[in-house]
RNA sequence: UGGGGUGUCGCCAAGUGGUAAGGCAGCGGACUUUGAAUCCGCCAUCCCAGGUUCAAAUCCUGGCACCCCAGCCA
């Protein structure tokens, strides 16, 4: 007999094609050296992990490397808190550049070298135009541009100009220095590009000692050269750069890594726009960068999605040359996936209605033994689940008026509490607007442990928690945070993204009532609260007062079912 | 109206001349002490129009649609 063997997932993505055409032909001599360039400016979202999981898992499917490089070329926007916090989110993901961190500020002087030597190869000018002026001068889509009157300075005299910039002469946007390529080309970004600008703005790293800094086009290249780059992996827009990117290393003549394009990742009801999220932040549309309604990797952290769930999304997603818009329901799968394998389980009741049991004794208690994982059989891990005349059940578990194809709680009816006994729904307490306060039922002393020997059949099992052992808690439902697939597409001229923003995104559940195993778990520690979802516990919670996210609700068939 | 890129099921995505993988969603059904999980089954002729060929999603021609580029941002 032949064993079935999981095949192997080999990736036929158009990267890893790439890749092993250069394997075969040994144009890198073999080497796969990726790198993941974020400028700290801001927190990781969701779509730099297409891009984490692309550099990392390309570097390591091919017994390689990737490196973490901080591309830290603008000291306006860049911060230092931006930097640990981006490294303890790539860690969380469980990707490790080892001692392979690097910033591009590490290049500044190399950097500076090479604009030297571009200069003196009358590669390079100083320009005197100011920003206006050189935007003019550029020329349009359709129109060229035109050489700015500067354009044919002495090699002397830039070499002068450019020395004087470094040292602090000329006041911010005074002069540039740019590359000399050609003003009519039809790739705008090859039309005399600039390198360097004056910015007398302290760096986080370099402090005050530069007055000059690169353009992001004039130090990524050379970075990922420096550092022996093999695949430079960008996203799309960067398409238009890479001929300014091979241009700059081959003036240079230095290694010359291949710059790759791969397509943006976006999810429906969400955003990864810089500046859209800290809108949402500073305007208090969520309670910070890690509300866990946020697609920053914190955001996700804190709502209880897992490494191996984000990572096997990236994998389901996979890497194309379009961008995406994927469907928010393949991250739900992902995260169930994973969740559903390894979570523990537990009874928490969500909105409570108290159940009395008639003729169950008046202070007995039972602990029944129950399991923590009876998706795995081989786990037989247990706890013990006290049970009590007066119990608390869900309120959508009981309708007074309920269709055949309801299998739960109805007067009359019998269902199985988890684990526990049979329950017949005698009587419905009402208060005087009429609402159902409190079910009164009888329980079947034969079922105990949820069987009956005489082997009837009970078509609904709910769950449920005893009153007097019940832990109370506030639960935090979540949902998406924008009620369209895409927040961009507004219904009338002059709305934005926020006029989209689902008003239901956050439901608090005050009265939450937790089976008591719960009490006093970890802050982080998941859990299925059963027939309902996976909740993870919250940082907010105190010991008096459990705060429990939602992470993603179990799927619902009944829901469906109710539909018809 | 310039240049670059992309168009395969509702959403991702394989396929690169030999007769459309897979996943998500959806829809049936089995099983079930979670209406969960699990398990079975169903679910596309490839943006359009011509052409080449015994044979085309794959090649050619011409259209169309969408995305990116005119920061001293990355």
């Amino acid at each position: 007999m032949t064993e079935k063997v999981d095949p192997i997932p080999i990736k036929t993505d158009f990267i890893r094609k790439i890749v092993n055409e250069d394997l075969k032909t040994g144009h890198f001599n073999g080497v796969v050296h990726t790198r993941f360039p974020p400028e700290p400016n801001g927190y990781l979202h969701i779509g730099h992990l297409k891009a984490i999981s692309t550099d990392f898992s390309i570097a390591e499917d091919y017994g390689g490397q990737c490196n973490l490089r901080f591309d830290d070329t603008n000291p306006i926007k860049e911060e230092t808190e931006f930097v640990e916090a981006i490294m303890d989110d790539i860690h969380w993901l469980g990707y490790d550049w080892e001692d392979r961190l690097f910033y591009a500020s590490d290049y500044f002087p190399q950097l500076y070298e090479w604009a030297v030597q571009l200069i003196k190869d009358g590669k390079a000018y100083v320009d005197d135009l100011s920003a206006a002026e050189i935007r003019e001068y550029r020329g349009t889509l359709t129109e060229p541009g035109k050489n700015s009157p500067y354009r044919d300075r002495s090699i002397e005299e830039n070499l002068d100009l450019f020395e004087r910039m470094r040292q602090g002469e000329f006041p911010d946007g005074a002069r540039v220095l740019r590359a000399k390529i050609d003003m009519a080309s039809p790739n705008i970004v090859m039309r005399d590009p600039v390198m360097y600008r004056i910015l007398h703005t302290p760096h986080h790293r370099t402090g005050s000692e530069w007055p000059i800094y690169p353009m992001y086009d004039w130090a990524h290249g050379q970075s990922d050269s420096i550092e022996g780059i093999t695949y430079s992996l960008c996203s799309l827009e960067f398409k238009n750069n890479r001929e300014l990117y091979d241009w700059f290393l081959d003036q240079l003549g230095i290694h010359h890594p291949r710059q790759i394009e791969f397509g943006r990742l976006n999810v429906t009801h969400t955003l990864t726009s810089k500046r859209k999220l800290r809108r949402l932040v500073e305007d208090g549309w969520v309670n910070g960068w890690d509300d866990p309604r946020m697609p920053t990797i914190r955001g996700m952290r804190r709502r209880g999605y897992t490494p191996a769930a984000l990572r096997n999304f990236m994998d389901m997603t996979g890497v194309a040359k379009a961008n995406s818009l994927v469907d928010f329901a393949m991250l739900e799968f992902a995260v169930r996936e994973d969740l559903n394998r390894h979570t523990p389980r537990a009874m928490a009741v969500l909105r409570p209605l108290p159940l009395t049991i008639t003729n169950y004794p008046d202070d007995q208690v039972e602990w029944f033994d129950v399991p923590n994982y009876p998706q795995d059989k081989s786990n037989p891990e247990m706890r013990q689940v006290p049970f009590s005349k007066r119990i608390y059940i869900e309120q959508n578990d009981f309708m007074e008026d309920a269709p055949r194809k309801f299998f739960r709680l109805a007067p009359g009816r019998e269902v199985r509490l988890l684990g526990a006994y049979y329950v017949t729904c005698t009587d419905v307490v009402k208060d005087d607007a009429g609402n159902v306060v409190e079910l009164l039922c009888t329980y079947d002393p034969e079922s105990k442990g949820g069987r009956s020997p005489d082997g009837r059949k009970v078509k609904g099992t709910i769950h449920w928690v005893s009153a007097a052992h019940a832990v109370p808690a506030e639960l935090r439902q979540y949902g998406v945070l924008f009620s369209k697939p895409n927040p961009e597409e507004v219904d009338e001229e002059g709305q934005d993204f926020l006029s989209n923003l689902n008003p239901n995104s956050l439901e608090i559940l005050p009265d939450a009532m937790l089976e008591p195993a719960l009490a006093e778990v970890e802050v982080g520690a998941p859990f299925q609260f059963m027939r309902q979802g996976y909740y993870v516990k919250d940082p907010d919670s105190t010991p008096e007062h459990p705060v429990f996210n939602l992470t993603v609700t179990l799927r619902d068939g009944w829901a469906k079912a109710r539909k018809k």
